[in-house]
DNA sequence: GCTTGACCCTATAGTAGCTACAGGGTGTGC
DNA sequence: GCACACCCTGTAGCTACTATAGGGTCAAGC
């Protein structure tokens, strides 16, 4: 088939496909006497084994590693395919506990304005400018000594 | 005062002040007969606006409309201020949705390896290969029309 | 006067994971 | 012989920085 069809069937994006084989996650495909690629039944499964992985939010250079640990099913243990879903999961849950706090953060500063005001009289950007002045904020409460994001 | 003072003062790295100056963030300073930058103290708080909008995952693009109204707070209501706080907090709060569906995908899939297996016999590989084929698999439960993240 | 070292300057390329062109070739139907 | 859908390569763009390369400036010390 040709990269069209592999795209319609994985629901991947043709530049994507290209973009996979460029950085070596999907292995270059025969060609046909005008250089179009011509993939094979097993190509779907490898896409889709990559889209799969991605929607689980891995980067691709883990996916390369799985891939690779997939397409070469040694005898070795399986750890070093745990601990890269462990690191995962770690890295998930911390970007949840940042975006929590980020909410309340967010939530607080939303409450200095509620009824209507003017720009010259809005306790948002009143709080904003406060804060620039090294005043206390409701969004960064002195009581956690937390790591303001870079 | 110097770039390298600024930096100091506001915990921000010198490259990023040049960086904000480029993308019309921070206005452009006076400079020294050699051409240094030579900022002011009011400097100093109109990086700390920007550093702490940044700090509650504003993008630039939204931190330039809150310094314009900040810089220009005109007797207009500040409607649009409230408007783009309650925006980011919807990004935050489905950014949040999202990685929890993320993390408990991940929990299931890893779920299925916990004694020492091979790579041929992986739970977590096995489960990644059969999704590739189309059959159902614990991370993506078919109860849930999810969408899958590009 | 000369060197050392800390500081400053611009311009450019790199990061992740794509996406979107420009500018061209191929293949099929009418 | 033309339109149109599809394919190709190569390059630039996106966010918010970060990290060089290659150079100039300035004050202190000899």
């Amino acid at each position: 088939m040709q990269i069209g069809e592999l795209a319609r069937q994985t629901g991947c994006e043709v530049e994507t496909i290209r973009y996979y084989e460029r950085e070596g996650l999907l292995p270059a495909p025969a060609r046909s006497a005008s250089g179009y690629r011509r993939y094979e039944p097993g190509h779907v499964e490898q896409l889709n084994f990559i889209r799969h992985c991605r929607s689980l939010g891995m980067s691709l250079a883990d996916i390369r590693q799985l891939a690779d640990y997939h397409q070469h099913p040694a005898p070795e243990p399986c750890d070093r395919v745990n601990a890269l879903i462990d690191d995962q999961i770690r890295r998930v849950h911390s970007q949840i506990e940042t975006l929590q706090q980020l909410e309340q953060q967010l939530l607080a500063l939303r409450g200095r304005c509620h009824s209507p005001h003017t720009l010259a009289d809005c306790g948002i950007l009143k709080t904003l400018e406060d804060a620039s002045s090294g005043e206390p904020c409701v969004c960064h409460p002195p009581a956690t000594g937390k790591k303001i994001a870079g």
